[in-house]
RNA sequence: GCGCCGGUGGUCUAGUGGUAGGACAUGAGCUUCCCAAGCUCAUAGCCCGGGUUCAAUUCCCGGCCGGCGCACCA
């Protein structure tokens, strides 16, 4: 969907990013590499801030755990998850208007033939010569041009020589998956938990673009929560009433398709969103997008079309920020119900299940057979093991076959498995005695479970990106134009910038010791005394930093008395005037939400310096469905 | 991967077949008692490779990178 665009917002976010030290595209000395950035110095530490807010609230507060699983994976893990047939597009170029088209898919249709995929390139390119297939695009023929595999996965090789083939992943996820029982074991196998990770991944883009918004090394943060589909329910209640605005599947199939304003609880109620556990995540997600900065204006929950579901998902709703104009996802919360638990299970054999107990132990009376085996063995020689089997099938499907004195059961034939008649069966007569035919009590204490799986799995990149664009702001100040980072101080880089009024009189040494006392405090602090007093308040806006103290005469002169600092808010360009042994304190309750900077207006009072003029945002643009 | 457009100091840009000028930013200093002021000085640039030419940042070809469109996006 497009909508009105601000190609010039995203221009302006670009320049600063590179200019401010944010990210910029990496190795651009040796001509650089489409889809790879560096985070500079406040890139990275917005960055580390993000992940460490999403720790916050999806781990620990949570109670899940985290883990961190190897980027490198070998072939097998992705030959389980699907990820090498899904990955591996058939692709072939049109030698005329040079478009790209899915080979296998242009066979299939032509040919009626079903996973055309699975024959192999050269096949598909013998079957497009042998139907003379044409682009659909210019109707050029296609015959004799390359089918070539594209795997979205980079490739690498473990150890020496022709070693192991194995991918970077392009997922997280199945570091988790694939730990599955050591993580169980560690969770006392009580369902249901959930692990996440915060790591990079891995995606070989044909087309990366737009900045961060599309690479091919990613940093995702992806929880992984295991429950039992029967037994377990999210704890709703703490996020019914969280507004959501959500755009359905149903409702982006129509001409007019309009967004569907609803609580957690009123969607779950009108069915607007089947799985609970994702409903409970898309809430507690929509008040995390908050506290971050995201401005929930530019922000919706968007529902997966059935042929966008990824091939392990069930069921999908994508969080999606308004970036530039465009829609961009910015976390996938995906119901993958046991795929991948089941994948692995089966490709391994090793065991991805947990052991559910009944709250009783439940006892059945289930007619069984116990077959004396002294009798069985001599008579029957090597079939022993299939009559048993016949006997156990028998008894579960037809106890009344074990009145008489002797029953009859059919087991496979020899030829059978030479593809002979096909109806090669034999049928024995074994004494009912040797059977031991009785119905039994049993008694059941529970059942083993595979887990499903609830997956957020959030794309850290576009994170940062969506939280600069959504807080790049400009507004007046005295005349001037300015431009500042409206950032959450919880994210903000710098949190505090110190710096003397001038230079001199010693001002520069007391602001030095306040930096290295505020550093000391546990404060990430900036120190500048470059330029004039605008200057550096201008500087730090444009990073973000959210307050600046200021050391000037009252605070030396008044040294005996203990002397004051003004501290000024970034937003507002407000300032205070507060002793300055107070200001650790007043720094750390400003950073943990304690009190905000009214607050310390209140208590303080406002310092008035020049005339103030309006602070005034960006007009913000207002996306709508269909527009 | 295809098509169109582009690539000049850190950033934004002017310009040229004889290797470049500005603005902002940055550094040093002067000035200045709180919001990009002023003055002086300084640092710093033609994306890469090939071709044409006496000479290429400029023209041609290829590559790389970026923007947009197509395709792709598990």
């Amino acid at each position: 969907m497009r909508i009105a665009g601000d190609a010039a917002t995203t221009e302006r976010l670009v320049e600063l990013a590179k200019r401010r030290g944010f990210y910029f595209p990496a190795n651009e000395v040796y001509g650089g590499v489409a889809g790879f950035y560096t985070y500079g110095p406040e890139g990275a530490g917005l960055k580390r801030n993000i992940e460490s807010a999403w720790r916050d609230r999806f781990v620990t507060r949570e109670g899940h755990m985290e883990i961190e699983s190897p980027t490198v994976t070998p072939e097998a893990v992705f030959e389980a998850s699907g990820h090498l047939d899904t990955f591996d597009d058939m692709i072939i170029e049109c030698p005329d208007c040079g478009a790209s088209h899915r080979a296998d898919h242009l066979v299939e249709d032509a040919t009626g033939i079903e996973d055309a995929e699975s024959v192999g390139t050269e096949r598909v390119a013998e079957l497009i010569a042998d139907h003379d297939l044409a682009c659909p695009e210019c109707g050029a023929g296609l015959a004799g041009e390359a089918v070539s595999a594209f795997n979205l996965m980079f490739e690498t090789a473990i150890g020496p020589g022709s070693s192991q083939p194995a991918y970077l992943r392009p997922e997280t996820a199945q570091g988790m998956f694939v730990e599955f029982p050591q993580l169980s074991e560690y969770a006392r196998n009580q369902l249901p938990f959930g692990v996440a990770q915060i790591g990079r991944g891995y995606r070989n883009e044909i087309s990366p673009r737009r900045s961060l918004i599309r690479v091919r090394e990613l940093t995702m943060a992806e929880l992984e929560h295991f429950v039992d589909p029967e037994t377990d329910d999210p704890p709703i209640e703490r996020v019914a009433d969280v507004e959501l605005r959500l755009y359905p599947a149903a409702e982006q199939g129509s001409e007019d398709g309009e967004y569907v304003q609803a609580t957690v609880g009123e969607a779950i109620e009108r069915g607007i969103v089947e799985s609970e556990w994702i409903a409970y995540y898309l809430g507690l997600a929509r008040r995390w997008y908050e506290r971050i900065g995201v401005n929930t204006d530019r922000f919706r929950y968007r529902q997966h079309l059935p042929g966008e579901l990824s091939h392990y998902a069930a069921d999908c709703w994508d969080a999606e920020a308004e970036l530039g104009g465009n829609w961009v996802e910015v976390t996938g919360f995906a119901y993958r119900s046991d795929y991948d638990l089941a994948h692995h299970a089966a490709a391994s054999g090793a065991d991805f299940s947990v052991f559910e107990p009944y709250d009783e132990p439940q006892t059945v009376e289930r007619p069984s057979v116990d077959p004396d085996m002294s009798a069985l063995g001599p008579e029957f020689g090597a079939r022993a093991g299939a009559v048993v089997e016949a006997l156990e099938d028998l008894a579960a499907r037809d106890p009344a076959a074990f009145e008489g004195e002797t029953v009859t059961v059919e087991i496979e034939g020899e030829s059978a498995s030479e593809g002979g008649d096909g109806s090669a069966s034999e049928a024995h007569e074994v004494p009912t005695e040797a059977a031991n035919f009785a119905v039994r009590e049993v008694t059941k204490t529970g059942e083993r479970v595979t887990p499903h799986v609830v997956e957020p799995a959030f794309g850290v990149g576009r994170l940062v990106y969506t939280v600069l664009e959504h807080t790049l702001r400009t507004d007046e100040v005295d005349g001037e134009a300015r431009t500042y980072l409206a950032l959450e101080p919880e994210l903000a880089p710098t949190f505090v910038g110190v710096f003397p009024l001038m230079d001199r009189d010693g001002l520069g040494e007391r602001a030095r010791e306040l930096a290295a006392e505020l550093r000391e405090a546990g404060f990430s602090v900036t120190y500048d005394d470059s330029g004039n007093i605008g200057r550096r308040y201008r500087r730090q806006d444009e990073v973000g930093t959210p307050f600046c103290a200021t050391v000037d005469y009252e605070t030396v002169e008044g040294a005996a008395a203990g002397g004051t600092v003004t501290l000024r808010e970034r937003d507002s360009t407000v300032q205070v005037r507060l002793p300055i042994g107070e200001l650790t304190d007043r720094l750390a309750a400003l950073r943990s939400g304690a009190i905000d900077f009214d607050g310390l207006v209140a208590e303080y009072g406002r310092v008035e310096t020049e005339p103030e003029s309006e602070s005034e945002s960006n007009p913000e643009s207002d996306p709508t469905p269909g527009a």
